[in-house]
DNA sequence: ACAAAAGTGTTGGAGATACACCCATGA
DNA sequence: TCATGGGTGTATCTCCAACACTTTTGT
């Protein structure tokens, strides 16, 4: 009863990324700067950092994404909170919270986030990048600091789950796409093959989907159509 | 950088429970024990309380959930985190902390969790609350403390997505049902009527659903065939 | 010419929707 | 006998799944 806990409270952001082929996920590679990292100086996590006192969750992810990534106004979600007692307090993850947390003794709760990003939109955005930043395909995870490899799996369930319900996928797609990336993509996410005709006719379905007078160019086999997404306001 | 955040982190549990006719919410009217309170001077919430320092999330909830309503073993799922950096400083909720918390004017941050009772189930349950606990329709609420009207509302949200895709909806529902009860469940949380033939067609197709040889008693009309539900492992 | 992805229709079956009357019970 | 919810079948339409070949471009 009168035992006093004291928390720190964090975000982590996992951010999707589609870029016409394979889903990505952005990492940032967290080390002391200046100086040279062996291969196990540093380590690869999601965007993530603590929350301020007076700040709320939604703005804290956005502030912190922003900071870590220059990405701004981008699609944010909250899907979970991660909170097991030792969810830091591995033996790299250790030191490398004395480095950088006042309090490197401390709990962590995080909060998970997770964001949708056209890599094509954003091409010209990693350059700014104040941490190095870079797409690590989901197929091709390494191992991250913390339960973070738990996080990025989580986030993926949740975004499957949401697809279906909210017009989210579009957050994906660069504003003028192709039918056969918008199937890659959903192929992708829902983790089964579709079938081309089938989808095309679903996709004809959908009002906010109008085609434009445009094809791609500059492609090895035949041009595609271009479509676009209209929101449905 | 160098500021020093400290939160304190609790769970609040939005307990849903179906009598067979509506759908209701349990509440937890919290007041100091052996003083007279005067209608200003307890406040109605959520079964809620601090996670302890080395208490996992999911731990919390249940043990939080079973010392204010003797609930064991129900249906647990975190859906929100609340983190609104004034979200618990509302005038009467100031007062409520300066005797119940330690640190009164430390920022809170909730997890949000749902759980699903059948109410007949749990019907002897009641008397052995620790304080007083009440069961409460959904369509009546009363003004809560802090912020737990928008907790219980974006739970309600949450059932209902859920419930489209997982078998969670039997939590809610005795270990017999009539089909009445069924689809008037149904039509609560998704907020629309059902046609009755249709949902019975969709009945007879769950295999997990099966007829037991008993039917209603004492009841003032055609008693009804009982059902249950037959967990799919 | 070849490789690579774009594009295009039909059919059969399953599931969704709409709709109205009789039945068993307790008061 | 009346009020109350329980229980039942059919016809139509829409949606889903399965399936194979031709087209256009760049190399």
């Amino acid at each position: 009863m009168s035992e006093t806990a004291s928390f720190d409270l964090s975000i982590d952001n996992v951010v999707f990324g589609f870029d016409g082929e394979k889903l990505q996920v952005l990492l940032i590679r967290q080390g002391l700067p200046g100086e040279d990292m062996g291969m196990d100086r540093f380590h690869m996590a999601v965007p993530g950092d603590l929350v301020l006192p007076h700040e709320g969750l939604d703005q804290a992810a956005s502030r912190i994404l922003s900071n870590l990534t220059s990405l701004e106004g981008v699609y944010l979600k909250q899907f979970h909170a991660f909170g097991a007692p030792d969810r830091v307090f591995g033996e790299k993850d250790k030191e490398w919270l004395t480095r950088f947390r006042p309090f490197p003794d401390r709990r962590v709760v995080t909060i998970g986030y997770y964001s949708l990003v056209s890599i094509a939109e954003y091409r010209p955005m990693p350059s700014s990048f104040a941490s190095r930043a870079e797409w690590c395909p989901l197929s091709d995870m390494p191992r991250l600091a913390f339960d973070h490899n738990d996080i990025v799996m989580a986030g993926l369930e949740q975004l499957k789950e949401d697809v279906a319900h909210h017009n989210i996928i579009f957050e994906l797609l660069p504003k003028k796409f192709t039918l056969g990336q918008f199937q890659r993509l959903h192929e992708i996410i829902l983790n089964k093959r579709l079938d081309k005709r089938n989808f095309r006719k679903i996709v004809k379905r959908m009002a906010d989907v109008v085609a434009l007078d445009e094809k791609q160019e500059g492609v090895l086999h035949k041009p595609a159509q271009l479509y676009t997404y209209r929101k449905p306001d």
